[in-house]
RNA sequence: GCACCCGUAGCUCAAUUGGAUAGAGCAUCAGACUUCGGAUCUGAGGGUUGGGGGUUCGAGUCCCUCCGGGUGCGCCA
């Protein structure tokens, strides 16, 4: 039993007792400071404010009705203005241990979303260049919430939205066609608004070398054409070869165009008639998204007869409740937000409950290199690249430094600091305290001393140093399920530099192979510990877990 | 002009979503094992949380207002 479910249960038949009917107000949270305590809840406050009494006499009627057993509790006291702080035996403190090796890599997944499946939808860049670093963090927010959801038990898909038709896709094919054509006439004109980059060169290279010359000749529509299929397949390849270099994988591309062929498009544009949140104006169709609550209508049908992009979106989402999901997330980056309310709004007109959907918005990124900020251009071609990026400071770093801020925080990526391998890297603080741990373990194994088939004794674990530790060992599941249900993967990071900080101090304070063998047991016990809790968590964040660096 | 995000230590950012004395890293300064990995540890200085008002037992967090920065506002996606 987990120090919040003994509490929990205690508490619950004291307000039973006491006859105050609120179970469900009943929350415990980890006090900052030491001194109030290993968990504190705010229940007498709440109460005291919903029937207008004192808390701190609330506080105490629920204490007195309640009994503990000494072996678990070591103390409870009214703090403050009505806080009951409770703080645990360094007994039953170091028996919690026992769960942590008993669970191993399964230690920290829980069952808050069994049964249920979940939906991620990031990166969706469309195939028309490299992706950049913004995607990026994308990326690695998005795959990580993923790989969080599963923890917490959800049935997770990854999923990848994109448009390969369109006006878009038009001027990528124009642009290779051009660079295919400057390969035999450097004359040839560049459209205007054209992609700029020097991998539509690449790709027009590629081209001559499988079509030769066979193009110069061709009707223009169908070189256009060729040039639009081989341009995307090329560009996709890279796409997904440097999300491998991540190791992001979807599990689902879904096209945009698969909604118009399977005619979803059309049966959006029906259910709205039917519904009568339709009207032709100009020449287009509108959506009355004002009849929603939204500030202006919007077009959804062009009067060229081209659904804007708001109409297979609204499809697409649409389909995504069609198919079952529980939950949704969108990971979108900043630039989108103001093209969510529409699809929302109208997505709940037809009917579907979009509590379900969860949109994750992140900020920017800048780079900076040597103090100064790398200015980034997609139009004039001069911006670094995620390939470039993740070639220069690699996977581990690329992907820790992306979730390290809160997803609403402007992110600055410090190139010189993330291919620092030393003390002031963060990844590198994590990473070491793992490779020390399997460096003592190795030691330990040399020395003859072994954890497996004995009896350890966890209860020798008194330095303050060994407790903190192993309070926050024991914090993991409930730090997986939180930041799961916030969507903010950096307060797993914050909370791996703890461990792997609580860890470093420990190690400094108690040698852990000594004479004493019974305590050198407990201690290799709490290392091997440590060492689960940081290697689940980075498996979570997409990092690997070094046994030596 | 309207909408959204941000403003916290010299710099980059946290703060259990309204909790108790606002914390980390970097930078600066001063220190620490003859043995398990010094990519480590200990300590110091550094703050009117952009300004002002309000809500309540309690505000960095919620509301109003002003200032400053970013983003978006198309029959582009």
């Amino acid at each position: 039993m987990t120090m919040v479910e003994y509490v929990r249960q205690a508490l619950l038949s004291a307000l039973e007792k006491t006859m105050y009917h609120h179970s469900d107000l009943l929350t415990f949270e980890k006090p900052k400071l030491a001194v109030h305590g290993d968990l504190t809840t705010n229940i007498a406050m709440i109460l005291g404010r919903l029937l207008k009494k004192n808390p701190r006499s609330i506080a105490q009627e629920l204490i007195t009705v309640s009994h503990f057993d000494h072996s678990i509790v070591k103390k409870v006291e009214i703090a403050g203005p009505g806080f009951i702080n409770f703080t645990f035996t360094d007994e039953f403190i170091c028996d919690q241990l026992k769960t942590v090796l008993d669970e191993g890599q399964l230690f920290g997944r829980s069952g808050y979303g069994k049964g249920k499946k979940a939906q991620v939808e990031y990166v969706s860049a469309n195939p028309t260049g490299p992706l950049s670093v913004g995607h990026g963090r994308q990326a690695a927010i998005g795959d990580t919430i993923a790989n969080l959801l599963q923890w917490i038990g959800y049935d997770v898909t990854r999923e990848y939205y994109y448009n390969n038709a369109g006006r878009q896709m038009r001027l990528l094919a124009e642009s290779t066609y051009a660079r295919y054509r400057q390969l035999y006439d450097p004359s040839f004109p560049f459209p205007e608004d054209g992609y700029q980059g020097d991998y539509i060169r690449e790709i027009a290279e590629l081209l001559k070398g499988e079509h030769g010359d066979a193009l110069l000749n061709a009707p223009l529509e169908d070189a256009l054409t060729t040039c639009k299929v081989y341009a995307e397949y090329r560009l996709f390849e890279a796409i997904r070869s440097v999300l491998a270099k991540m190791r992001v994988y979807h599990d689902v591309f879904y096209n945009e165009d698969s909604l118009y062929s399977s005619g979803k498009i059309q049966e959006v544009i029906e259910e709205f008639k039917k519904k009568n949140l339709v009207y032709e104006k100009d020449g287009a169709l509108w959506l009355k998204t004002t009849e929603l609550g939204l500030e202006q209508d919007r077009v959804i049908v062009k009067s060229t007869g081209e659904p804007t992009y708001r109409l297979p979106d609204i499809a697409y989402h649409r389909e995504k409740f069609k198919r079952g999901f529980d939950l949704i997330v969108d990971v979108f980056g900043a630039d989108h937000i103001a093209t969510i309310p529409d699809v929302l709004a109208a997505v709940k007109a037809l009917g579907y409950d979009v509590e379900k959907v969860k949109v994750v918005i992140h900020q920017f990124v800048t780079l900076m290199r040597d103090g100064e900020q790398v200015k980034m251009s997609k139009r004039l071609a001069n911006f670094v690249t995620l390939d470039e990026l993740i070639e220069e400071v690699g996977p581990d770093a690329v992907r820790f430094f992306f979730i390290m801020r809160s997803n609403s925080s402007h992110l600055e990526f410090d190139l010189n600091l993330a291919k620092e391998q030393s003390e002031k890297n963060p990844v590198y603080y994590i990473q070491y305290a793992h490779a020390r741990i399997a460096s003592i373990i190795r030691f330990a194994e040399r020395e003859g001393i072994q954890t497996k088939n004995t009896v350890v004794n966890y209860r020798l674990l008194k330095q303050p140093t060994e407790q903190d530790l192993i309070k926050l060992l024991i914090d993991f599941p409930h730090v997986v399920e939180s930041t799961a249900l916030a969507f903010e993967p950096h307060h797993l990071s914050t909370y791996l530099h703890d461990v792997a900080e609580a860890f470093h101090k420990f190690y400094h304070e108690s040698r852990v192979i000594i004479d004493d063998i019974d305590l050198s047991r407990a201690r290799l016990a709490l290392c091997q510990a440590a060492k689960t809790v940081i290697a689940n968590g980075c498996s979570i964040l997409g990092i690997t877990a070094p046994e030596q660096m």
